[in-house]
DNA sequence: CTAGGGTTAGAG
DNA sequence: CTCTAACCCTAG
């Protein structure tokens, strides 16, 4: 039985202790919701288990985690509660609402203990708990409106449902899954994503530990993330695959996926690139060279004059290196320079 | 270490 | 409920 996280062994024991006591199968109302909260974290403390987030430092270990899990199958409707509404003769374009029972709220908050708030996905899945085919926002939303005090108390950045009226009051606090909390990136960061994209080429972890363009606050794999969001054609371009619009009607084809970088701070930027602070990253040092035609090429405005796409050489080995965006911000992409060089950190 | 893709927070 | 940026997970 490894546990997946730090703190998952921990999450087992309270667990048991809530399943092993009287309240699994407790059926609780909205009424005394506050109460069998009580009861629940009771049940932890006494169990030892202690589910507050630790701050554990980025080791996982991790065995498999085949999931694969499509949108949990139905599960058997139970006949109690059928509270379906009428056939609406609305718009058949949303799901119909359904009205959250009892059981199931009591289900989501056990949920929250066992797992922490936030584990969505966890407590949709397990077993133990039986949701009228919601998903894991549905839970999320759903702990939002009902539990507005511990929602702002947990998400103190949330702005929305921020002033609601109060529902059920949860006096005890309920454990919140560790996840680092979101901070937007700048459009400063931005700026110097590019520039060290232009400079170090998609080597995140150089990048992130260049001094000179201070984002070493951000995790590489998150200068990644943010790089392919802010710059996706960029990133395209460089060979890699964007991330497809997750929603299931694509039909927000209307407004072409542009950056979501000031045009001030990164014009800037590319500017100064191009009036020849450009490194040619993936051709300077020792090694890049073989992969370019001529390591001029990389970066000459007037080489491709506006000619987005050009190729640079063969795509056969792997991302090419081309000219990207219009003529004020023409790029070299890097072919994912295979050096087998210092590899240092 | 990173590419690809899953998940969640916050906003609309 | 929808959307998606910012996180997370992890095979290779």
């Amino acid at each position: 039985m490894p546990p997946t996280r730090a703190n998952y062994t921990n999450l087992q024991a309270a667990s048991q202790a809530i399943s092993q006591s009287d309240l699994s199968t407790a059926f609780i109302t909205s009424a005394d919701i506050a109460d069998t909260a009580s009861a629940i974290n009771l049940a932890q403390n006494l169990a030892g288990a202690t589910v507050a987030a630790q701050p554990t430092a980025r080791k996982r270990k991790a065995p498999a985690k085949n999931v694969q899990q499509q949108q949990q199958p139905q599960q058997p409707q139970q006949q109690q509660q059928q509270q379906q509404q009428q056939q609406q003769s609305v718009a058949q374009k949303r799901k119909t609402r359904t009205k959250w029972t009892d059981a199931e709220t009591n289900d989501l908050l056990r949920g929250c203990n066992t797992y922490g708030v936030g584990n969505w996905k966890k407590i949709l899945q397990d077993p133990q708990f039986t949701f009228n085919s919601r998903s894991a926002v549905d839970l999320k939303d759903r702990f939002r409106t009902y539990f507005p005090d511990e929602y702002r108390r947990l998400y103190p950045n949330a702005t929305t449902h921020g002033g609601r009226r109060q529902r059920a009051p949860l006096p005890n606090a309920l454990p919140k899954v560790n996840r680092k909390e979101r901070r937007s990136f700048t459009p400063e960061e931005d700026a110097r994503l590019l520039e060290g994209f232009l400079k170090h080429g998609p080597s995140w972890s150089k990048i992130q530990k260049d001094e000179e363009l201070h984002l070493f606050e951000r995790r590489s794999t998150d200068l990644r993330d943010r790089f392919r969001n802010a710059f996706p054609e960029k990133y395209a371009a460089a060979g890699f695959k964007t991330r497809p619009k997750h929603s299931a009607g694509n039909r927000q084809t209307r407004t072409a996926p542009v950056e979501t970088v000031p045009e001030q701070g990164v014009s800037d930027i590319v500017d100064n690139i191009l009036n020849g602070n450009a490194a040619n990253w993936g051709a300077d040092d020792d090694h890049g060279g073989a992969l370019f035609g001529t390591t001029t090429d990389l970066v000459d405005p007037t080489a491709g004059a506006g000619a987005s796409g050009d190729t640079f050489y063969d795509a056969s080995s792997g991302p090419m290196a081309q000219l990207v965006g219009s003529n004020d911000n023409k790029i070299p992409i890097d072919p994912k320079v295979t050096e087998a060089s210092s590899r240092r950190k």
